[in-house]
DNA sequence: CGCGATTGCGCAATCGTTTGATCATCGGTT
DNA sequence: AACCGATGATCAAACGATTGCGCAATCGCG
């Protein structure tokens, strides 16, 4: 690989001339000859900055790390998309760990944060992970943006958790529904209380009444899902339409319903928050009301970006584009 | 961040003292006592040796690259748990990046391998990608390991494609299956090339007609899954049975049958190669012959290891586990 | 022509770590 | 008592890039 000083020979001048003029400082005073010079130089040997030395002397390495907790989750990959889109456009690399790997003391953590290997990190905390252990023992040494939840002296984005709820609900409440079960997340899951907001919030606007034994709080996987719709459908009267927190449990409670003989959309209507590749080959297809994910992912370094530049940290939701109900077949009007 | 010196000034020794007793360097002579000071010293300021300047020493970085085609595709979403983990054992870390930024002349190209980032680079070359350019590119700038695809000079590693379509295939046929179509990859392919291998010699094995408009070119995706059902369906003697090369085109197989009226798997069985979690949730849900993609991961960052070494590059394929058949619930014997 | 300002470029220090070479000390041997 | 070989620890030179500062040469102007 060519160095430095190899352009400068090649180019018959000095290395500190080469960097100006490479690095195109502006305050640099060269003439335009030797410019043209050495930017024919560097192109003949093919050079590109030592990614070490330079890391070393300006204590920046443009890489950014992304932390989730489970790599092979669909709904990870339009966040890694996001992420990665975002930090390939501001130059950085991405680099990918797990949450689990991240905790203080985990083998991560001391590799990115202690040897100073990445410039920030973009972390989703696991569901019981504590966060204030973690940003105390994040604490200055990288910026730090979280998905889903906020912990004190980091900067987070959010996609609209009680508006997607909301959106779900509204949209069983206008097919005819009036007894609607809430499959919700873990109830320590700041993302899991804000759904059951929405849910409730449109609930009760709509003049419905809210029975407390219609919202469960098992979480976002999929036999959490399979808990929560057997829950639901082992009351005396049982929903006729259930909103699933997450896409995940969502198919949870489509296999729970077909397993005790309740026919979706015609027994129960089925509505998801999220959606992901998985979603559209269910069968029935699911009605799903979509986050931006993928945005979410690009605000989540653009902010970091911003907490890097010393900016104060700041905590932002992804509006746009609008948590949007996607309706393919999970969903009917209740039977008479 | 603590630095060398820092550690050095408070155990009152020189830094090159305090380097070799951390570096646990076994011909360095230091006694006992000083190699405790300096032990807790550095315990004391929580001293973590800076990576850039290890790096620029050493000209090593410890972190590999994975660049897959579709960070979204739940394909490889194993593929990168299995990089991740071995990665991580071997005390390194992994950069995510896309194929398609990391042709010659791509924004990731030169950042990854003229800036020496990396120390090896896992590759899965997109359909269509010219191998043997990029292989001229990367030359001897970077330890280089592809998946599912030779190319020349570099070390590669596969799954059993034959073996798996042969599984595949042989499933059907002992169900009683005796016209039974492929819905292939591309034949730029080299895993759609095996893997129609592998169905053609069961099929012929099994002394059975192997016509040729029963098997087809079309891709891996969804769509092309649709395409290639559509036009085995429209045959005068439409197949019982098809094997896909792949998940997500078996998941377009299911779609294109249930349009045409073909009811799966009376009217038609269905097996796919490749396993996924949404396998586990279309209907109805998918029969798939399993490959160790994880494994593939692991063993591709194993082998990327040994050339980084200096051992000669080798091509494997990983055998442990052989790809076994997940019965779910789309094949059953044909329709009378 | 003389002087200050400007232009064009190189010197050398610096970032933090590793490592071959060197040096002082000391116990043990002849 | 002089010397030798371990032993314990330090010095200093890299690795490659960036950047403040200094030094000539040139230019403009009176």
């Amino acid at each position: 690989m060519a160095k430095l000083s190899d352009v400068a020979a090649r180019a018959g001048v000095s290395v500190s001339a080469v960097s100006r003029v490479l690095s195109g400082d502006p305050a640099a005073r060269l003439s335009e000859a030797t410019r043209e010079r050495v930017r024919r130089a560097a192109a003949e040997v093919g050079y590109h900055p030592n990614f070490a030395g330079r890391a070393l002397k300006l204590a920046r390495t443009d890489v950014i790390a992304l932390v989730v907790p489970d790599v092979t989750n669909a709904l990870f990959t339009e966040l890694t998309r996001g992420v990665e889109d975002e930090a390939v456009a501001r130059g950085c690399v991405m680099l990918l760990a797990r949450s689990e790997d991240m905790q203080p003391g985990g083998p991560m953590f001391d590799r990115l944060l202690g040897e100073g290997r990445v410039d920030g990190i973009v972390l989703q905390p696991r569901d019981g992970a504590d966060p204030a252990a973690l940003a105390e023992a994040v604490g200055e040494r990288a910026p730090l943006v979280t998905i889903h939840q906020e912990i004190p002296g980091a900067g987070s984005v959010v996609v609209p958790d009680a508006l997607a709820a909301r959106r779900a609900t509204e949209h069983l409440i206008a097919l005819g529904h009036r007894r609607i079960g809430f499959a919700g997340g873990l109830s320590a899951s700041p993302s899991a209380r804000r759904r059951a907001d929405g849910f409730l919030a449109a609930v009760l606007e709509a003049g419905l009444p809210a029975e407390p034994g219609l919202v469960t709080w098992r979480g976002y996987r999929e036999a959490d899902g399979r808990a929560s719709a057997a829950e639901l459908l082992a009351r005396r009267e049982p929903p006729t339409a259930v909103v699933a927190a997450n896409v995940n449990a969502a198919v949870g409670v489509l296999a729970q319903a077909r397993a005790q003989g309740f026919a979706v959309p015609r027994d129960l209507s089925v509505v998801a928050i999220h959606d992901a590749w998985t979603a559209e080959h269910t069968w029935p297809p699911l009605t799903c009301v979509r986050m931006p994910l993928y945005e979410l992912g690009r605000t989540a370094v653009a902010l970091l970006a911003e907490v890097a530049a010393g900016r104060p940290v700041a905590h932002r939701a992804v509006e746009d584009p609008a948590p949007a109900l996607v309706e393919r077949a999970s969903t009917a009007p209740p039977a008479r």
